[in-house]
RNA sequence: GGCGCUAUCGUCUAGAGGCCUAGGACACAGCCCUCUCAAGGCUGGAACACGGGUUCGAAUCCCGUUAGCGCUACCA
C-alpha cells in the first residue's frame, strides 16, 4: 500500500484557531503515523481577506506547535490555471453549462422564492433564460458563470469519522464552480488541487461535510480518484457554542501568551476529539504519533476547557527538565521587563516549576527571587504577620541570629534546612512559626518551595537583607 | 423551511450486545502527607436525552421524538 498523502489547507484570512490547529495536528499525526507525507497549502483565493500577515501568523503558530510539513507552502492563488482548466473541460464536456444570468438577476428570483415562503433551488429548468436571451447575450459577449450539472444520482461516502454519509444528488444546486470573472470557486478548486497533489485522505472540519457531496460529484465528473474523508468535529466554547473571539483565547498565540507550553497545548487538542482507547492522560509526541488513528476520532463536538489545559500544562512543567524551561521563561521575563542569563535562571526553575500552572507563573516566581527586585506584599503575608504580632518579627531575629553566621559557601538547601531544623529544636517553635515568617520575608506571599530551597536559590545576601527589611517594617 | 451531522458525569472521554449496580481524567468536597502551597495518595458526590422496538439480554443495533450544531453564496 503507497503512502498516504494528507494537506492541511488553512485560509490566510485571520489567525490559526484552535480549531484549525487541531485539524493540522491530527494531519500531522495521521502523516507521522503512517510515514505519509503532509502537504501544507494556503487558501489565498479570497484576495480580500487574505494577507501575508495571517499566513506568516499561521506558519508561526504551527512552528510552535511542533508541526512541520514535508511539502510547501503551495499558494492556491499560483494554481488558478489548472482550476479553470478544469472547469473548461467540465463545460466541454457537457457536464457543466453556461450560466448568463447576472448576480442581480439571480438576488432578485432568491428574494422572491424567499418572500414565497419557498426554499430556493436553483432550477435549471425553470430559472434558466430562454434560448434567445441566451443567444442575445452570447452574442454581445456577457460574462457568465459555469454552473457544475449535478447528477440526480445517489451521492454517498464512508466517512472515517462519521461512517457512511449520504446525499441525494437532487438535493444539491447546480452550484457555479467558474465565477464570471473566470475564477475558480473554493469546491473546484479544492478537488482540483487535492487531485492534482494525489491527495489520499482528507482531513478537515466537520462543516466541510456538506460540500463533500459536491466535490465528490466534481472527483466524479473529473475522473479524479475520490480520496478516503475523515470530518473532524468543531470545537465549542463552555456555552456550548462554537469557539469564537466571544470565549476569550482561541488564537494559538494567545496560549503561548498564556504560559502555556507547545508539549502540554499538542497534548491536549490531540485529547480534544480523540482517544487512545484507553485512561492514559499524558501522552508525549512519540506516543501520540505511534498510537494516533482516525476511527479513534470522536464525531461529536467538543468544549474547550482551559482549566483542563492549565492542569495538563502543570504537569508538564512538573515533569520537564528545568533546561527545556528555559527558553520560554526567559521569553516571558523579557515581556516582564527582566533581562538575565539562562545559568541564572535555571536552579530557580527547578525549584518553583512543581507549583505553577503556566509559563508565566514560572516566570513571575523566578523574578521575585532575583536580587533587587520589588517585592510585591500579599494580604496573606501581612495577614499572617498581623495574626503573629511580636511573634513575627522576633520569630525574623531568632532566624537572623542564627542564618548571618553562615558563610556563602555554607548557603546550601541541605545545609540551612538542617540549621533550621536545629533553631526550631532549640527554641521549641513551632516550624511553622518559623519558616511562615521567613516566607513572607522573602516573597511577600505565604507559598513557596520548602523554605530552605527558598533561601538557597534568593541567596545569603539578599535573603539577609528582605528579612531585616522586613523586621524594620513589620506588617 | 430543506438537507445533513451529533447525543455517556458540569467538562474531556472509555465502552464496538452480556466483563457496566457504567471505568478514567479535569473541576468540586473530605481525609492523608506537610513549615505553606503545589505534587502525590485515599475517599465521596456526579452521566448512558426521551419514547418505542429487536434480543434470553442493550449505553451499545433499528425507528421515532426532542435538543444542539453545520450547510443551504459568483465566501473559504
Amino acid at each position: 500500500m503507497t503512502p498516504p498523502r494528507v494537506r492541511f489547507a488553512p485560509s490566510p484570512t485571520g489567525y490559526l484557531h484552535v480549531g484549525g490547529a487541531r485539524t493540522a495536528l491530527f494531519n500531522w499525526l495521521f502523516a507521522r503515523h503512517t510515514g505519509g507525507t503532509l502537504v501544507l497549502r494556503i487558501e489565498d483565493t479570497d484576495r480580500e481577506r487574505s494577507t501575508d500577515a495571517h499566513t506568516q501568523v499561521i506558519l508561526d503558530g504551527l512552528g510552535w506547535l511542533g508541526l512541520d510539513w514535508d511539502e510547501g507552502p503551495i499558494f492556491q492563488g499560483t494554481l488558478a490555471e489548472r482550476h479553470r482548466a478544469d472547469a473548461l473541460r467540465l463545460l466541454a464536456e457537457g457536464k457543466a453549462y453556461r450560466d448568463y444570468l447576472t448576480a442581480d438577476e439571480l438576488a432578485v428570483a432568491r428574494e422572491a422564492a424567499t418572500a414565497a415562503g419557498e426554499t430556493f433551488r436553483f432550477d435549471r429548468t425553470r430559472l434558466a433564460l430562454p434560448a434567445a436571451e441566451v443567444a442575445r447575450r452570447e452574442a454581445a459577449g456577457a460574462p457568465y458563470a459555469v454552473r457544475f450539472a449535478v447528477p440526480d444520482a445517489e451521492i454517498a461516502w464512508d466517512d472515517a469519522v462519521h461512517g457512511r454519509i449520504s446525499w441525494q444528488g437532487r438535493d444539491l444546486d447546480d452550484f457555479i464552480i467558474l465565477r464570471s470573472d473566470g475564477s475558480a470557486i473554493y469546491n473546484l478548486a479544492v478537488v482540483s488541487d487535492d487531485a492534482a497533489m494525489a491527495i489520499t485522505h482528507v482531513i478537515r472540519g466537520d462543516d466541510h461535510i456538506s460540500n463533500t457531496p459536491k466535490q465528490i460529484a466534481l472527483y466524479r465528473a473529473l475522473g479524479y480518484d475520490v480520496p478516503i474523508f475523515a470530518h473532524v468535529p468543531v470545537i465549542l466554547g463552555q456555552d456550548g457554542k462554537k469557539l469564537s473571539k466571544r470565549h476569550g483565547a482561541t488564537a494559538i498565540g494567545d496560549y503561548q501568551d498564556m504560559g502555556i507550553l507547545a508539549a502540554a497545548m499538542r497534548n491536549f487538542l490531540a485529547l480534544l476529539g480523540w482517544s487512545p482507547g484507553n485512561d492514559d492522560e499524558i501522552l508525549p509526541e512519540a506516543e501520540l504519533i505511534a498510537r494516533f488513528g482516525l476511527d479513534q476520532i470522536q464525531s461529536k463536538p467538543a468544549v474547550f476547557d482551559t482549566t483542563k489545559l492549565e492542569w495538563m500544562n502543570g504537569q508538564y512543567l512538573s515533569s520537564l527538565p528545568a533546561d527545556e524551561l528555559v527558553a520560554p521563561v526567559l521569553r516571558e521575563l523579557t515581556r516582564l521587563g527582566v533581562s538575565t542569563r539562562a545559568e541564572r535562571v535555571a536552579p530557580i526553575i527547578e525549584v518553583v516549576k512543581a507549583r505553577a500552572r503556566t509559563v508565566t507563573m514560572v516566570a513571575e516566581a523566578v523574578r521575585v527571587r532575583m536580587p533587587g527586585v520589588e517585592i510585591i506584599r500579599e494580604p496573606k503575608g501581612d495577614a499572617l504577620a498581623a495574626k503573629m504580632g511580636e511573634r513575627f518579627g522576633k520569630n525574623l531575629r531568632l532566624a537572623t541570629e542564627n542564618l548571618e553566621p553562615i558563610p556563602e559557601e555554607g548557603w546550601t538547601a541541605p545545609e540551612l534546612e538542617r540549621d533550621l531544623l536545629a533553631l526550631a529544636e532549640a527554641r521549641g517553635l513551632k516550624l511553622g512559626d518559623l519558616m511562615q515568617p521567613i516566607r513572607v520575608a522573602l516573597t511577600g506571599g505565604t507559598v513557596s518551595e520548602p523554605v530552605h530551597e527558598l533561601l538557597a536559590v534568593v541567596g545569603r545576601g539578599e535573603s539577609l537583607r528582605r528579612i531585616a527589611a522586613a523586621i524594620a517594617a513589620p506588617g
